[in-house]
DNA sequence: ATCCTCGACGATCAAAATGCGCATGAAAGG
DNA sequence: CCTTTCATGCGCATTTTGATCGTCGAGGAT
């Protein structure tokens, strides 16, 4: 999953980056309005935490430009603590929730879960295909009851194909999603890591639809050949 | 469903090439107006994908020569961020949608794939036959609830007839529609993929017109007597 | 009319060709 | 050191070709 902040104080945002990356997320930092209304508009991202206070462009702006482009990604909209007009103002400008500053990290990375989640369709925080069961809050894999132990890059690209199950996904949209920023496109990182999922999880768990990507099926939908 | 983009930015415009095929679509590419306009007026597309800002010939002048010569494929306009005038002149020149840049890769698919289910006249994402329904969104078949595996070709050989049930289909159109460009047009590769697609899906939903071609129909319209 | 014959077109199969995706190991990065 | 990335050759699913068989329909002969 990927993430993208905008937040103009350079320490908390960097912080930020920090703490989500050892969540699991590829993120983005942007510490101006302009550039991060820039990046929420091309790139592609599964959520967006947007500080309101910025300097030059605020906040509410950029917000407004995004959804006016038609740009649907969650977004977490930061506010000081008392600031009750910018929380009206905010939702109106289409947030999807909303955390006073000062806040804890585990309340925000809680918010940026349940976003992400709702976002894509599931109403459960534990994600499960056949036998192997992903919990997004304790970011622990089990198969058939048993532990697995993912790289932090495995736990991407499955969480990623867990979150949107059934679907085919194409080796590009992979990348988009569990890559930040800079990335060559031109390399098989991809094919490694399905690879390596298989071994752990039994080969089963994902289909390759060769030329268009890969999908993850739960057997409960019985395939045929 | 074979596209056409036509956009002068070579870096981009492979970029966008190789992300639609993988998501099903057979594409050409051109990084000229006036090329780019050759291939619109002698080329069947299900839609185009064309930028305003090209060199020699602007987008808005091909566009308009298009409508002229009766071309009614749906057109997907890219222009300049802010360029209101642009985004006018175009519809006024008969653009059906277009798309500001820089833009979300996954928005321009959703939006190719919400014209050409427009121009075929379907109202929904999922295409039904008798109990074969077709998400375009997740690219899965389904048959009375089953999924079933269908290769690439047997996909694209499938969505097409899909978007045009009912309608008879000649060779040469089916051909025309899910190859590109640079294609031996001498062959039997389609009657092949009816057979496929006719013994994974059965036999009845694909009927033959001998001389004139094949034909999707949904059994809830009495077939004929 | 009915039946038969013939030609054209479509269906099917098997085998060849293509190129994608997989594995593996080495290199790089943190 | 462990994880991630890059590079290379191979295997195989998919696609394509070509050849053969089956089928439909028109038209002629009976």
């Amino acid at each position: 999953m990927r993430i993208l902040i905008v937040e103009d104080e350079p320490t908390l945002g960097k912080q930020l980056k920090t703490t989500l990356e050892q969540s699991g997320y590829a993120v983005d930092l942007s510490v101006d309005g302009e550039d991060g209304h820039f990046l929420g508009s091309t790139e592609d991202y599964d959520a967006v935490i947007l500080d309101l206070g910025l300097p030059e462009i605020d906040g509410l702006s950029v917000l407004g430009m995004w959804r006016r482009e038609g740009r649907t990604f969650p977004v977490l909209v930061l506010t000081a603590r008392d600031s009750w007009s910018d929380k009206v103002a905010g939702l109106d400008a289409g947030a999807d929730d909303y955390l006073a500053k000062p806040f804890q990290t585990e309340e925000l990375i809680a918010r940026l879960r349940a976003l992400i989640r709702r976002a894509s369709g599931n109403t459960s925080s534990e994600l499960t295909a056949g036998d192997v069961r992903l919990d997004t809050r304790s970011g622990r894999v089990t198969l058939a009851g048993e532990p697995v132990k993912l790289t932090a890059q495995e736990y991407k690209l499955l969480s990623y194909l867990m979150h949107h199950k059934g679907k085919v996904v194409s080796r590009t949209e992979l990348i988009e999603h569990i890559y930040d920023q800079d990335f060559d496109r031109d390399s098989n990182t991809i094919e490694v890591f399905v690879t390596r999922i298989r071994k752990k999880l039994g080969a089963e768990i994902i289909t390759t639809i060769r030329g268009l990507g890969y999908s993850l099926d739960d057997p409960a939908d019985a395939p045929r050949a």
